[in-house]
DNA sequence: CAGTAATCGAGACGGTACGTCGTGTCTTATA
DNA sequence: TATAAGACACGACGTACCGTCTCGATTACTG
């Protein structure tokens, strides 16, 4: 994520002007600044551009377009959470999956990721990085807190992640992004057992 | 949900020529035709109309925008599940969710279901119109098959139906539309089985 | 004047419900009041309906459009003009041309002259409708003035009607309709000495 | 008059790209082409741009619409006329208003000179730009013939530049571009001698 | 320390869709 | 048959945003 464009890894760049460091970061944060302020639909490059204090053709240079300006600003919003120790698994879940509806409920987050998502549809390449900068980063999460819950003893063999992670992530989504309902902690308690519950079974059944 | 828009009901009309009857269908059936060849963002209500055989004037009578008609086209699509009666549980709830699945699959469902929750997030009104038409005819199914599996014995009481809905729908969207990712029988039957025995966990526990 | 359109003359009308007779005139100041109101461009057919108190329908079955409507209008206006005797050939002509100074002076006339001129440009029988009914029938006025004046013994023989006329009401239009000046009585007095005096050349020279 | 739009005088200009210096020409020469095809009411300003060669936007970056944009058209026409000498005052109005017949008998003249003066009628702005461009720009003509006689010795003194120039444009207006008839020799030459007579006496009445 | 090369702000450009408006025609029920 | 009401096909409007381009001006590294 420190890259956030291909065209910007290119070696040791020597010759010619080099690029104003602090633009990206300016860009960065015009673009969720509009997004939470405008939604996606009215968000216009040129005036990310202007919030950022910067010309249109700079921020072209950077990316090739809205699409791609707004994943790097959901990444990096993305890009801080943590599997937190609470002592067991279900506290690590609760609070680990708390941290996610946060990010959920805000409105640069509802503004973008189905905006994104929908407009990745016909886009294989944006699909990719949709994944690749936004939603994959977070399945370790998944992982990690299985790996801690099998080193406490609490659970043991492997488990299947990726349904796991789709189940968590689009059950959030759906409620919080498509429905529009708030998360409370009574359903986020709810919710969590349920999937832990879910989750033995499979251990059990081995895969049915 | 017959009524595409609202100004369509009022009662015994009588003054002026009166709203070609076909043409509601032909809108709707091209919409999705070109949602599935164009995508959303290159859906233009000009190309529509055209397709339609239908001016311009005559889709923005009796549709707002593009989000409202669209939200209509899918509504149809998504009129027509219902819970097959396979003789158990399991199995009823495998072939209504396979129906859901083979509806997510669809272009043009991947083409404007996410676009239109995306565009639904500043527009309360767009919100509700989706919810009312599109997602929540879908949830009297959950009911349903609960119902269905009471009769038979093989569960008793009540559920947390939101709760359960929210993980059916929002797993596979997440899978299919956000990710791009198919869903096969394996997937399929590990996923139902995993939210059965989670369901399972809600009763005995009675809400955590 | 009185059949303000071909469609209107057909002989003993029989047959079915009578057109009603008070909408031609209710139509007619309708238009000469938007004219005045919105001027030309921004005249519809809609609001004249409208304000007339009629269907668009009915208007359309009585002219073929907005041009031809304005044509019947204006000829109203200026069906009402006669040379007043005022004791001399100048007098006469102060006085008559006085009074188209007041009809080009109207600001229904003002939206109306030119444009339809305009429109006339690529339409014959629009031209032909505009001069007939609006243009040609104050021809007669300098006809009847040099007669009066030729019966008062002031002059005699034949004079060059046609390009008096369009002096007269050329120099006119040029001031009032293309430049928006106002015409005051000593641009008047002058300007109809000049023609006199020129007219005088006209007969002794006897066409150059 | 060479600069079509005050936007466009701004000194030295230096910030951002400039504009296309050969859009100005192309765009104004395809307004005359078309203006003589098609005639002002279905001149649009799409098949303008696109005959220019230029996008619709770039045309309404630097006129605010179709009438400015038929001013300059105009303006250009209009701006080669002169006084020419023939040695005699007589001769002199002859050839000159022979140039100026000649100006409204083109299909653009008919086209646009009167419907200019007719979109004028309700936007002061529009027609202070009419006349400044097109009309006024004509009216040196007659100053300079009538000093031009003085000099010769044919007529002294002052006369009513602004009645006379009324009447020659007027009465050519009304004989071209209203009536739609043609002007020839024998009409030209009359309709001179009456003017110059009329002249003469407006010098000698002193204003009556 | 001049030359080269890429950057930057500014804004014009070609293109495309938008949603609105006016036209003149039509289709209904009613008179 | 005329009427009021209003839907209809059509086509132009003027606006907005896109992503590209062309400027002059700046800011480093290079030779």
């Amino acid at each position: 994520m420190s890259e956030s464009e291909d065209s910007r890894q290119t070696g040791p760049r020597t010759r010619g002007r080099p690029r104003n460091a602090d633009a990206d970061a300016a860009i960065l944060s015009a673009t969720r600044d509009l997004l939470a302020e405008r939604g996606w639909p009215d968000l216009t490059i040129a005036e990310v551009a202007a919030r950022a204090g910067v010309a249109k053709t700079t921020l072209y240079r950077r990316w090739p377009g809205k699409a791609d300006l707004v994943v790097d600003a959901m990444a990096e919003l993305f890009s801080h959470l943590e599997v937190l120790d609470r002592g067991s698994m279900l506290q690590d879940a609760l609070a680990t999956v708390g941290q996610y509806v946060e990010l959920l409920q805000l409105p640069e987050t509802q503004a973008a990721l189905l905006a994104l998502s929908a407009e990745a549809d016909r886009d294989a390449s944006l699909r990719a990085k949709v994944i690749d900068k936004v939603i994959d980063p977070q399945r370790h999460l998944v992982y990690e807190a299985w790996e801690r819950a099998c080193a406490r003893g609490e659970v043991e063999g492997e488990t299947d992640i990726d349904l796991i992670f789709d189940m968590i992530c689009g059950t959030l989504v759906h409620r919080i992004l498509i429905k529009g309902q708030p998360v409370d902690q009574e359903y986020l308690t709810r919710f969590v057992s349920v999937v832990l519950a879910g989750l033995a079974q499979l251990r059990l059944a081995g895969g049915i």
